[in-house]
DNA sequence: CCCGGCCAGTGATTCAGATCACACACCGAT
DNA sequence: ATCGGTGTGTGATCTGAATCACTGGCCGGG
């Protein structure tokens, strides 16, 4: 099934959830047209790297399957991961708008597929469609949502416990049950989490063990059973 | 003096230093004429709030004159002040242009004048007219920017004095002397700065007292001057 | 003039999380 | 089965910033 008018960038892209909010699908059918002419596809490995922090920026890459890792790191090679992101995401357009290089550095976690979109296309592009400029802008402020969600996180949260808390509270809002429980498969390593929420390894150790013990979450495998969102709120405003 | 061609919504803002760059500043004839059939200018008093956290978005502000505090609060009353704004900023638009409420606090930290642009005109303007949804889409990208940069700052730097150098070397980038040196007027409190590094009171007062012991700082009345960036980017990198 | 409120400086104490240092579990390759 | 690498769990120690608790300076108003 595909979307009733025009063309779609993810049309070959079963696995993405809600392609009515992305960016660049259900165009007009002009606008879709030339999209399809300056986008490319390509498939990538586990642990390719999309761009490199400080690279001068390409174009775009709109995210088909696959998950992929934003991170930044200083100069003394500590590191923090920005977001996680997945299909439908669109990467690299903060640094194609604004012409500066990517500010962060984007790696596949897992193999996928992905969707190119040259610099120069997608200005003209959007010089050419008020409506692309208009998705582009939304699309703009969406991200600047999660980068100012982060400051919260990292700038108003005292404990790492807090942060924790509210990391895992952000990954079961997808597929929450009934009586408050969400299960969800785990592929970060601890050292990830860490970068996440900005502390260390040990830490990290540590919090499960002390949430485990407080039957605030559960593991089997690499899946995570989140035993009450409630109880996590708690921590989080405690 | 004004531009050679088209109104400039900053026209009565003799003191925007970079006006070419801003947004909504030279627009083509058509465009600047809307523009002035939709905004609104008033004058505010020190501490008034243009908007507040969580309050519904009416629409945008841009600053002529003073200084605007943006900040955000955490349920335990904890505060961050996100960014420093002053003339030619544009405030609110991320919540504007999302739909969304006001993401922080905008607060006059002295008296100013700014141009008022209702939500649904901006939205229409930007449809109407491309040009003004690029430049909407940039001025966003910038707030990205500044946003990574905070996320930088916060997760990145390992000690409050790290931070502290960063922001010293921030404020010092307008005005530096040929020895290296810069000298401004500091007109936040010790609270303040920590609220934006994301420290406590004492915790400033202490660094500023070791800053001046180690010859990085002086401070005579109201106005701090630098002494040398070189010895402030060494902190930061150390 | 003195008073009250806000801001700045500084010592003493405390404590949570970083760091260091292991031991072990798991998995794929040889 | 053995081995190396990677990821995990947990103790012991250390440290630097938060917290508490003052003092004193400055300024504006009565």
């Amino acid at each position: 099934m595909r979307a009733p008018y025009g063309l779609n960038i993810l049309d070959n892209c079963v696995s993405c959830p809600h392609r009515q909010e992305h960016l660049l699908c259900n165009l007009g059918l002009q606008a879709a047209q030339r999209l399809n002419e300056i986008k490319s596809t390509a498939v990538y490995p586990k642990g390719a790297m999309l761009f490199i922090e400080g690279q001068q920026s390409r174009g775009v890459f709109v995210l088909c399957t696959g998950k992929v890792k934003l991170s930044t790191t200083s100069r003394e090679g500590k590191t923090i991961i920005t977001k996680i992101s997945d299909a439908g995401d669109v990467l690299g357009l903060n640094a194609v708008v604004s012409a500066q290089p990517y500010e962060v550095t984007a790696e596949m976690m897992e193999p996928g597929q992905a969707n190119f979109i040259p610099r120069e296309s997608l200005m003209h592009f959007m010089k050419e469609f008020p409506e692309v400029a208009l998705r582009v802008a939304q699309q703009l402020s969406r991200n600047y949502y999660t980068a100012y969600e982060e400051i919260r996180t990292l700038g108003l949260a005292t404990s790492p416990s807090e942060k924790f808390a509210k990391l895992l509270l952000s990954w079961s809002t997808t597929s929450t049950q009934s009586d408050g429980s969400s299960q969800l498969r785990l592929n970060l390593t601890h050292e990830e989490i860490g970068e996440i929420i900005g502390t260390t390894r040990e830490t990290v150790s540590r919090l499960f063990s002390e949430f485990r013990k407080k039957q605030l979450v559960q593991i089997k495998g690499a899946t995570l059973v989140i035993r009450s969102r409630p109880a996590l709120e708690k921590i989080v405003q405690s």
